[in-house]
DNA sequence: GAGATATTACGACGTCCGTCGAACGATCCG
DNA sequence: CGGATCGTTCGACGGACGTCGTAATATCTC
């Protein structure tokens, strides 16, 4: 599992991930986390939200490792836009790399 | 493990667990290590095989972890038949709880 | 430039996880 | 019974993970 992160932001070392550097047990690792699995379901609709805008009850630093871990793994992009950082859900690249498993997991996580 | 094991056998106390013990977090968490990926993998045609029968290239003991791991998620049963264990995957109650999840990570991990 | 705001980076700390070898328990077979 | 087979349990070890507070960076505003 370790992996020293060497590269370059959205690309990883990860032994089996495809063209697009999307790996299933990193992206499944990623979403095993139930703070992770509420950011990606507030962003489940397509929009666009900065960091900021989720009320998690954990403290700025820690927002940010799981926004990290979210990216790493090629969930969620990360734009700048001033002093801003807009999040987004990379539905498109998780759909044509793991057909139905977004959407698999946002139906079980809203119960 | 962690948990104390206090209840029978296949039901968790997790804290957003449904009715039948699933947990949308502790089954990708299950499913983020390619070792079970793996194991699970090998059980997608719904055959029921004895834990030996796995050629993975780890010690026995750890194999055994991996297992148990499994079989807390909910997402495998272990039967007792003579000195040999049979395992089994529970797809009925995965696509019950988490309809179209199994055959999405199964779909993305033969690649 | 000074100050405020948004977010990341850096250590640090404790816990959980994957791995192993060795010991144990249960079962089958001679 | 004695040995072989199948699998679990136990204790240990190193590394990864989630969490935090604080410091640093970048941007906007005055």
């Amino acid at each position: 599992m370790g992996a020293l992160q060497v590269l370059s932001a959205e690309q990883e070392a990860d032994p089996d991930a495809g063209p697009d550097g999307l790996s299933l047990a990193l992206v499944l690792g990623a979403l095993s986390d139930p703070i992770r699995l509420a950011i990606v379901s507030e962003l489940a609709d397509g929009s666009e939200r900065s960091c900021g805008s989720f009320d998690l009850g954990i403290a700025k630093s820690t927002r940010s490792h799981h926004f990290n871990v979210l990216v790493e793994a090629g969930i969620l992009t990360r734009r700048v836009e001033g002093r801003i950082r807009k999040l987004k859900l990379r539905r498109d690249a998780l759909e044509a790399r793991f057909p139905g498993l977004l959407d698999a997991v946002l139906g079980g996580s809203r119960r």
